[in-house]
Order: structure tokens, then sequence, then C-alpha cells
DNA sequence: ACCTTTCTTGTCACAATGACTATAAAAAGG
DNA sequence: CCTTTTTATAGTCATTGTGACAAGAAAGGT
């Protein structure tokens, strides 16, 4: 194998002249918790790094898409149906010495879920983000799982990618202990409802009424058609 | 080659059980030429696509960190030098068949240049974004362009990259013009100055003032310390 | 019956915005 | 030299969005 040919140019090449990476797809599984934000971590049984937590994730196959190998990595490690769940691109990794062994190139996702079930392999589980130092995930998974939570925070103040992380009905309250748990702030109940209530797309209601045990009932809404805020909702 | 291995789980892996992809940086550089946004391109010279026009781009070195590549070939077909410029990264796109020849994937990234000479390399020259179809350039290049130039918009929204757009010292007619020529739109002048001189940390007086020809001359500022933009500035 | 809890609506002062007017400082043309 | 034209910058005002807070509505607990 060609480990040290160098391409001059993007022309004139041939499948021969140029160096080989492996490409991998990492995931950054986010769901809420009331009131805390979690991130699907996996036990890495091998070395390097054995023992110590990572995102899940693996090769990309030689004629399969990213985002499909994305979409196949997240149904293997929590059964979550995609259809469900919101799945972006994050960013790539790729610097030379990422990973020990080989030159690897990751190509992150972000995905958002709502109410997963345990996770199927033993080896995943659910990780407070809070919990965790900037250093504390293998290789540079900790920058990764950085910029995938400050994507998330960011969306929920221009789209109402929120709705990702309730069921498919929900109520004002729910969505807002969604926003707490995600920035790690407390909002005021009235204007929260208020804002919701003012941005035509957001929610939908359903004549229905939810209780959660104390207070009074809450009407239930389901995600309506929009997909940017106007106006956003500011941290 | 292996091209057909296929790795089953990123533990218990060795070099050799992995498909093999190329991977190459792909660049959206953009400058404002008022009143138009432009785009780099080069013309192919070598099928396929001979001769239709295709984003700057190359390999990425086996030892070569990703960013240190888009760095790189901004430099050789701009004669930019890094300093100067903001880069960013754009995305991924590594569908299966996006080049007919072999499995690829194409990290791209995002220029932001001020002032650009004109290209060194002759196949390379400017070409105003409103005049590009939405399938007028090679493989998938339309695509990411179309999202360079939203990224660019709408950060111009949110931070103030938009000085990136100017020279080192700039006037506020400058910098409206570089928001009317990404977004397309026209601007209040006395609106937009209200808001720019409301932001702490946008722009910063120079005490010189600059003729433009015609009518009052201007004040001349230079881009300050703030990144991102409270309140932003919308569209 | 009362209290507590939570949801929901309302009030009010204040900040940001768009549309617009007014003034300032230069060049151009008589 | 004076007026017109052009662009920069300042100010006005009605409207809208916001945070802080009060108040009413609807449930369960004691």
């Amino acid at each position: 194998m060609l480990l040290h040919s160098v391409a001059v140019s993007i022309d004139g090449y041939n499948p021969n002249d140029y160096p080989p990476f492996a490409v991998t797809v990492d995931l950054v599984v986010l769901t809420v918790r009331p009131p805390n934000l979690k991130v699907l971590l996996t036990q890495r049984g091998e070395s390097p790094a054995k023992g110590s937590w990572a995102l899940p994730g693996g090769f990309v196959g030689s004629e399969q898409d990213l985002i499909d190998a994305a979409q196949s990595k997240l149904t293997d490690k929590t059964g979550i149906q995609v259809a469900e769940a919101h799945l972006e691109q994050l960013g790539t990794f790729g610097a030379p010495k990422r990973d020990p062994r080989m030159r690897i190139v990751s190509v992150a996702y972000l995905a958002l879920v709502a109410d997963p079930p345990e996770p199927e392999l033993d080896e995943a589980s659910w990780h407070r983000v809070d919990g965790l130092s900037d250093r504390s995930l293998a290789f540079d998974h900790s920058e990764i799982l950085a910029k995938g939570v400050e994507r998330a925070r960011s969306k929920l103040e221009y789209t109402t990618l929120a709705t990702s992380f309730c069921g498919a009905e929900f109520t004002v309250a729910e969505l807002r202990s969604v926003y707490e748990a995600v920035w790690g702030t407390e909002l005021d109940a009235a204007n929260f409802h208020r804002k919701v209530m003012a941005t035509d797309g957001f929610v939908e209601a359903t004549g229905r009424t939810e209780s959660a045990g104390r207070g009074r009932p809450a009407r239930t809404y389901v995600a309506s058609d929009a997909r940017d805020l106007h106006p956003p909702i500011v941290r």
C-alpha cells in the first residue's frame, strides 16, 4: 500500500496514486431525562484506550453513504428507528495522530432522540453530559462531544428541534424542561409559554390534557411544520 | 488492495481490515466585489467533467491535518496568506458515486477573503455566485457551494465575520455593502449604521476618514475583538 | 374546606426595530 | 461663490419583543 504517496493535483490521478485513509462515523447521541442532558457512551473493550468511555461509532462500508453508516450505527446501539430521531452531520475530525494505529478520518454525526430505551448492547449506557470533564473520553471524543452539545444548544435557539427530544405528544412544560436541560439554565414558565404560543408552526394543540401528578393538568401538543423559529428563543 | 473488505466493529481491527478511501478537501472561497458575491472556481483540465467548472481542491497528504490541507490549497490558488482569511470547516460529502472513478470523501472548507489578487493559476477565476445555476458545477460541487453560501449568509447574522470580507481599515458603508452582496438585499443605511455602532466590540474607530469620491467622507474603522453579535443583525 | 402545586393568562416598563426625517460634509457644476 | 447632488451620520416615532412579575385556573393532598 502506498502509504506515503503524494498526489500533486486533483487532475490526472489514478486509483493507486493517493494516500489511503480509513473513514469512520462517530455518533453524539443526546437525549433529555429532566433535569439532565445525557449522552450515549460505549466502554472500549480493546486497546488502545481499553476500558475508557468513547462515542459509539464504526467504519463506513466501501459502498455505504456516510449518513447511512451513521443511521445504521444509531439503530444498532439504541434500537431507535431512524424516522423518530433527528440526525445531522456535526463535523469531521482527522488529525494525523488522533488514532495511534493508523490514519483515520472520522465524520461525526449528532443525533437527538426522545424517550430512549435502555441500550441494547451491554457496553453502552447513558451518561450525564455535565458530569464529564474536558478530557474524560477516549481519543478526541471529548472535543467532538463538546461540539455536539454546543450545536444542540445553538439549534434550540433558532429551530424547532427541541421537539425531537420530546415524545409525539408533549406539554409546554415538557418542552421547557428540554430547553432547561440542554442549556443548563432555568426559564420563566410564563414567558416561555408565551413565546412558544406566539411562534407560528412550532406546536399544534391536540385538544387533550395530561396531568403530571401535581398541579393543574397541561394541554398537550404535537410538533408542527415549522423548522426555523421566528423570532428565536434566546439563551 | 482490499477494496471490498468490511470491518465489523471499531474494536479488534487491523490496518488491512477496513475499506480504503481517498480523502480530499474542496474549498468554497468567497469574496465580495460590490455589489456581487464571488466564488473562486477552477476549470477542469482532465476528464471526467473536463472543461466544466469546479471548486478548487486536492488530496489530503497521508500525514497532513485536514485544515492544513485546506490552508495550503487556499494559498496555492489565491496567494492569500492564511492569517488574513477566515477558514472554517463546512461539511463532508461522501456519497459513494460522487466521483465516478473511486470512493472519495471530500471535506469542504469555507474561506472568506478580502481584496483578493487575481488568481495565480490561469485556470482559476472569480465568478458571480448568483450567475450559477443549481447544476452548473462538476460533481456535487453546486451542492457544496450552496451550503457554503448559506453558511456565510447565516454567519453574517450572528457573528462579526463580515469584517473578514473587508480590508484592515473600512467604512460602515463598505461593511454594509458586504451584507448587501452576501444577502442579496438592500439595507437601510441609517439603521445599519445604528446597529453596527450599538454592538460592542464589532468595530473600532480609527479617527481617520476616507472619501469614496462622492459625498461626505466616512469615518474608518478596524475590526474589534467580538466574535458574536449581540443582538444579531437579522436578514 | 383549605393549601399547595403547576399551568396559563395578563400587565407593565423597557429595549430593539423599521420607516422615515434631518443635518453634516464633501464634490460637481454653474 | 453659491447651489445642487451625493453620501454619511444623527434623531424621531410608532410598533413589537422581552423580562419580571402578578393573578387566575385547575388539579391533588391534608
